[in-house]
DNA sequence: TATACAAAACGAGACGACTCGTCTTGACGG
DNA sequence: CCGTCAAGACGAGTCGTCTCGTTTTGTATA
């Protein structure tokens, strides 16, 4: 029976800082499949069991870290113009996707195909609250008259950001800038000849 | 050194098609990850090193099994409706991923992001094929003035099918045949208010 | 056509290496 | 004194390779 309590009062913020950082290290040099919670606890120098106590798995690990790395998040900016705003916003995403640092997001939603607690953890802590950020930035265009009244802003975002997660976890073609320009291109203006 | 020669020649239909059976049925009741390659080898009635041996590995076996499993996939209908022809084509797949059968096919694209070699015969024998039919439709699309003449198809393509694949791995919402409607419906129409 | 033979695949399972998640120990600190 | 801590032992399970002895397959020969 495990009836660790892990009460956050006694949490030492030393070990806790030491494995989210040994944590990301070992996935960028050898991935996170090849990474074990071992590995991270002797990297960290700290006892597996200190891991164990305060994460549920190895994934949830690197959920938080991740999280943790990716820029304080400034939210949505509001120049006035969306297709500007999502254009800036998309290309961070893409470059992103592009880069070394995204493939243990890669293999952590990977792995979240097989774990449902990871997968969950994965929604709500990475996926949900920066797609918030975008669903006001896009109501907020809306009531302008910048995007058509009758869509359900949430089927917007998934069309134009699903492109950038298809080539990442699918591998078809690099998330380049010009490809959220062609993107963006395609779903304002539609794929009906004109 | 592993210097098996495997010649197809000599090669046992009968333990081939069972172990794709095998592997098969043992993903659909406990699912990819807890199913391992000896109880796979042991359910098929078959020796482990005949499984190492016409596979590099567990993800490679349920790709076969996965791609013998889908309907023969009757090319891409042609109607002359474009629209109507993505609709139907979609919601087929739109179906597979809310059936309980798909899970095995996003636990295998899961086990992709974790290794290379898995992620190219996912690409290569499960995707690039069925998107190649759609293309060939598009092309037709195209050249009838249904969609627009200064599309890179591969992009239409990626546009309309990311937002399943999105919600399949993310697991934001479910794929419903009406989110095909409204994928379509945006994607044709545009964001753009009229 | 029938027989003989070599090569390769076959079922079964042993093997070492590794990882998992839990459990135990004794030291430390508020 | 309690809960956390580092360290590491532990049993269970998986991986991919290797080794048995047997059976199947394709081909050459009579």
């Amino acid at each position: 029976m495990s009836t660790e309590s892990a009460n956050p009062r006694y949490r030492n913020e030393r070990s806790h800082k030491a494995i989210l950082d040994a944590a990301l290290k070992l996935c960028r040099e050898q991935g996170f499949a090849k990474t074990s919670v071992d590995a991270i606890a002797k990297e960290a120098g700290v006892g597996k069991q200190t891991i164990y106590r305060w994460w549920p798995s190895k994934a949830a690990v690197l959920v938080e870290a991740i999280d943790r790395q990716s820029a304080p998040s400034p939210d949505f900016p509001d120049t006035g113009d969306v297709l500007a705003d999502l254009r800036d916003q998309m290309v961070i995403v893409a470059r992103y996707f592009q880069a070394a640092q995204s493939s243990t997001y890669r293999e952590v939603i990977g792995a979240a195909q097989s774990d449902p607690a990871t997968a969950q953890v994965v929604l709500n802590t990475l996926v949900r609250p920066r797609v918030e950020g975008c669903r006001n930035r896009l109501e907020q265009a809306r009531r302008q008259g910048q995007i058509r009244a009758d869509v359900v802003l949430d089927d917007v975002i998934e069309l134009i950001y699903a492109p950038l997660y298809y080539r990442l976890l699918l591998g078809t073609r690099p998330t380049t800038p010009e490809q959220v320009e062609v993107i963006l291109n395609l779903a304002f203006d539609g794929l009906r000849p004109r």
